[in-house]
DNA sequence: TAGATTGTTAATCGATTAACAATC
DNA sequence: TAGATTGTTAATCGATTAACAATC
């Protein structure tokens, strides 16, 4: 959030829970629940009945009143907050462990996310497909992004490759970056971060082992 | 925290940015910087001093008064408090994409942790090696924990799985579970749980992409 | 000394929680 | 109607940021 943009209404802690609150209507839908309320969801998701009314309040999910949240009408308003209505084609730098992993978590196709290219250096991933995604090779970063117009990058390599790719992303147009690699990035205050530090799950887990 | 257990001085922000200090004062170390201070760090990380002063004044980092932090001390304070300064040893349930990734991860082995073991019911998988560690299968579960006296479980399976497995780990008298299924898991209060869900990252950096 | 820094208290900001009115 | 719920404003809590004193 730059001092430009308007000031979004709703909190990073009400994004988070979103994915959250998605599957739970998704599993009430096929129950075949057209209404749940608060307390109800307060209880499957072990959340207080008034964070699950503020935060659907906020992304525009339609009520009736005295009988709770429309599910059908609250599941499309969350994929619209999201832009998970529809399919984003995104790609994917580095082969590893972490990102052959993100390549076969299928789960990705509800969350808005399609990846549909693989780079890699290594000359013996090149070339191949991982879970049925093309790797080429990182010299062909540019062209196939350029010719693709992809958007949105995940990145999952060492933290010593990381800035210099993202400087070559930036130049063609990508626009969001999900990263994997345990570096804070450098990019123009127009292109979307999301840095993801593993360590820092396992951090709290041994803070809160620690204290009881 | 429950309302008995004494109320920890340390924000969960905090402990989060832990591992981000660890790893520049590891660098700082490696290139023979004794002392360094919170503005060449805020320069280093992207966060602002007195984030930092704070930070570390709340693990009980060392110092030198008008010369900064000594880097040696500090690593030593970061990763006392984070219980990092000996190897836990901790297990694998589910060997699939996600789990198969984090055993491939040798960066835990500076952050703590030592997988030991790992678990699965599919015969493909039992009785294999990954990544040097050794698979059982989900029915040897109980008497390995007890037999290696193992306290911190890493859950990698599918959420339909995740709640009983984890009422059969609680029996064990498992202290700790890293949770990556999406689930909020219901334990005694005397464990700890760190739940991870890898769709908040992503509804966040979609939702900065929808507002840029 | 001057200046850069830590140390410490106060102010601000943002998110959560509480309270209660309005509704059907 | 009574009661359960949403809707909305206020209070609380916690984390971040600012301000400035103390230090060498």
């Amino acid at each position: 959030m730059n001092r430009f943009s308007a000031k979004s209404a709703i909190s990073k802690q009400t994004i988070r829970r979103l994915p959250q609150y998605l599957r739970v209507f998704y599993d009430l839908h096929a129950y075949g629940r057209s209404l749940v309320s608060s307390t109800d969801l307060a209880a499957e998701t072990q959340l207080l009945p008034i964070v699950i009314k503020k935060d659907l309040q906020a992304v525009g999910a339609p009520t009736k009143l005295r009988a709770g949240f429309k599910v059908a009408g609250t599941i499309e308003a969350i994929e619209n907050f999201l832009g998970w209505d529809n399919l984003n084609k995104a790609f994917l730098i580095g082969t590893g462990h972490l990102g052959s992993a993100l390549l076969g978590f299928s789960g990705f196709q509800n969350h808005g996310l399609e990846i549909v290219a693989a780079f890699d250096t290594n000359p013996e991933k090149v070339g191949q497909e991982i879970h049925g995604v093309q790797v080429y090779h990182t010299a062909q970063l540019k062209s196939i992004i350029k010719a693709k117009k992809l958007k949105i990058a995940v990145l999952a390599l060492p933290g010593s490759a990381a800035q210099g790719i993202t400087d070559t992303l930036v130049e063609c147009g990508v626009k969001a970056i999900w990263n994997f690699a345990p570096v804070k990035l450098s990019v123009p205050e127009d292109v979307a971060v999301q840095q993801e530090d593993i360590a820092s799950g396992l951090a709290e887990l041994c803070a809160k082992l620690k204290s009881n």
